[in-house]
DNA sequence: CAAAAAACATACTAGTTAGTATGTTTTTTG
DNA sequence: CAAAAAACATACTAACTAGTATGTTTTTTG
């Protein structure tokens, strides 16, 4: 019976805890969703509590101001996404070089976290926060060195393998490939449209293929 | 004596026009510095009116509307500043590698009108405004499309020259080159400093040998 | 099951925003 | 030089903003 009575409470806590994290991580999705298709500035608090339908009380409730709630879609969205999909698909391919150009076929093409109208989410972040936030700084640099860490590990495996030249400068190469994601991604934007997706990752191809 | 007169009305006129444009002109600057350091959203009109000193009835008098503000910022600081500091460096050049190349190292740790801390003006507008507003949009693809028939008709020459291999496909590489400057300048703004800006003119050359 | 804490709900506020209404001054024109 | 138009100045407003004060309900705990 005790053994019931404890279960039971510790079950309770479990659901509570689990319905209190449900909702903020509900608010941190559909906020994400908002501020990635409007900006983070035209996104209003309002906004967020219309669309997620939880009321001011709660949603100041679970994040101190708008701007936690900001890093916390930073920390707790995006960074996992970063593992998931920029950083994991890197580590198991035979070639780095492949591995980095079926990365960017994917994110450009397939991936349907990431709209071509809306462009690159952490871009989007870095344009509009970093003059005047430095904690949004601080994460935003956490996450672009946690891809760049991987890239250049790819590319020096690659060369110890001799998949890629000796010579070939991997930081060079892995902040020349991030910037080229970088502005593809605004260029789509820009246009809205995947179309000059097509002849980026033609001359990404080439150009990967010139450091074998 | 009518002589006289009619020239001192005309210069009258012309004095008149022009400390009403040289006011304009002075709206749209200070306010573009505002808008480069903050954010278009974050620069408010009072923002504006304080640091340019004129009063909230001529801003209105001579903008309708804060985004006509904008346009005016794009289409009258931006796009001639595109011609002069992007486009005009590709034409008087033997080699359009040397003079890619050239550009962007010029652009990146020469230009004063470009601050590292900033990002790229365009980009920025981009990030901002794209997602809501389309004449944003077309204004700001109309200069993007600009330096991109430019850049191409640069490499097309090359190739006629011999000095690019004629299997190099012009509209690829374009879109490669422009997008990874706008992502390095992306870097730079995140990172606050050029030290990226090193390794990535570095890669820069290292790509445009490869077409040669 | 009562007390307490967690989770949410409602009504408000003080500050800021773009834009306007209504002036005055300066310049132009016949 | 008088009338009119251009250029600027001041005081306001309505809408929106993030955030708060003060609740109520739900859940947890001893």
């Amino acid at each position: 019976m005790r053994a019931f009575t404890e279960y039971q409470t510790q079950n309770l806590i479990l659901q509570t805890m689990k319905k209190s994290e449900a909702t903020r991580l509900m608010i941190l999705q559909k906020a994400f969703e908002l501020i990635y298709a409007k900006g983070y500035q035209t996104t209003s608090i309002d906004d967020i509590i219309a669309t997620t339908k939880v009321t001011k009380g709660a949603f100041y409730y679970h994040f101190k101001t708008k701007d936690e709630m900001g890093l916390a879609i930073i920390n707790e969205l995006l960074k996992p996404q970063l593992t998931a999909g920029f950083i994991a698909p890197l580590q198991n391919n035979e070639n780095p070089l492949d591995a980095i150009y079926q990365l960017m076929q994917h994110l450009l093409l397939e991936n349907d976290f990431l709209k071509v109208e809306y462009g690159c989410p952490a871009a989007n972040f870095t344009q509009e926060m970093t003059p005047w936030h430095s904690d949004f700084s601080l994460a935003l640099h956490e996450i672009t060195q946690l891809w760049h860490t991987h890239i250049i590990a790819a590319i020096e495996k690659g060369q110890q393998n001799g998949q890629i030249r000796p010579d070939v400068n991997a930081q060079s190469v892995t902040i020349f490939v991030m910037s080229s994601y970088w502005g593809i991604r605004n260029f789509g934007k820009l246009e809205n449209s995947k179309t000059m997706y097509i002849p980026y990752l033609k001359e990404l191809k080439s150009y990967l293929d010139s450091l074998r």
